[in-house]
DNA sequence: CAAAAATTTTAATCCAGATTAAAATCAAGC
DNA sequence: GCTTGATTTTAATCTGGATTAAAATTTTTG
């Protein structure tokens, strides 16, 4: 709901290029991803990435940008949705793996992101503070409604980011386990492990 | 007790330097760290590492094997200590990311495996593999002693892995919160978040 | 303490991969 | 089908950080 007008040909080709950017990041790590490794996938020569980007620095931080909109995009689709806080943090979990390995992805992950421009540095850095406040800020709501129990937030949400965050270091496209991961990362992050706590496992 | 005997001045070195490497990529990324910046941390001059390691890539290599160790050693652990499936799996994960926050960290963050070169590649792919099959194994162990209830161990094992790998992204040696990260994960990882769940909360 | 071995530095090279400029090709409107 | 602007390529250069060799220093040993 946000990109929605233009759709010149140029945003097109900057999107494939931010994708197959992605790609290879998670694939063939920073370090082994030259602007060449990316340009190959989208049939073109290295030096026709310049004409959307003015370095390869800022390629790495439009690839952060964009994984930053998929994980506010998914908190807010979660809120709207509404529920208890719970109903609220599981589905968050859903939306964000399902933009992760659907038709979002592939979303780079922020392995460099100390490597990047001051500015764009801190501008990546305050998206991810403000996001894991978000996410925070939901769990508070489940402990207050009843639906989650007194926790610490933020090792709780650090738990969760990290398994979620892990998520494109080792997906690779299967549909069948994307689908999985939909099913299954939503009831493990909330429902635990022990055999008592299966009734939670209520949802939509 | 693997590596206790020896302990040559040549070893304290190499082991400081691979500790320095560790918390070089994670705090300033892989592309961000040059040798200088690991060098400087050990009061040296970047060609002095070349002492003790062929090139940057084996740098990288032996940070990555130490990481292989320090988790390897806390699934020993947790299995040598015994106790139903669910029990060795809290404990596994206590163990893991109490030393990755304690006398064995910093751990390297392994964002640049496909940087390897093949062999080393090959390596450290194989080890990450076996770790994570031994975990697996674990959960099975849990499911048939009843402990944890049927689940997708691949995906369960995702999860939880996904969660420990984050910490040496966000952890950055402070005590208190070293304290809590041990104290809380365990019980986030295997206990969930709703109320009912509370009661499974029994361990050592 | 002297000699030998271990460790580090100084001072160069070296090089893959980023970057640039100019020329070539392509797409679209008129 | 011509012209203009958009996109891509070709063919260089440029560069930071890795790497190396030899010399200097420090540590160990007898």
């Amino acid at each position: 709901m946000a990109q929605k007008a233009a759709a010149t040909r140029f945003d097109l080709q900057k999107d494939r290029m931010l994708r197959a950017a992605a790609r290879c990041f998670n694939e063939k790590g920073y370090s082994g991803s030259s602007l060449k490794d990316v340009a190959n996938i989208l049939g073109l020569t290295d030096a026709a990435l310049y004409y959307y980007v003015r370095n390869k620095e800022e390629l790495v931080y439009l690839c952060y940008q964009r994984a930053g909109d998929v994980g506010r995009d998914a908190i807010d689709a979660a809120i709207a949705h509404g529920g208890s806080g719970l109903d609220i943090v599981r589905r968050y979990i859903r939306c964000h793996v399902a933009a992760m390995v659907g038709d979002r992805g592939p979303i780079a992950i922020m392995s460099e992101i100390p490597s990047l421009k001051p500015e764009h540095r801190d501008e990546i850095l305050e998206i991810s503070r403000q996001h894991g406040a978000r996410f925070e800020a939901l769990l508070e709501r489940g402990i207050a409604d009843g639906s989650i129990a007194p926790c610490d937030v933020r090792m709780t949400g650090n738990v969760i980011m990290g398994a979620l965050n892990w998520v494109p270091k080792w997906y690779r496209g299967d549909a069948a386990v994307a689908e999985k991961i939909v099913e299954e990362f939503p009831r493990i992050l909330t429902a635990g492990l022990g055999p008592i706590s299966r009734e939670v496992d209520r949802s939509d």
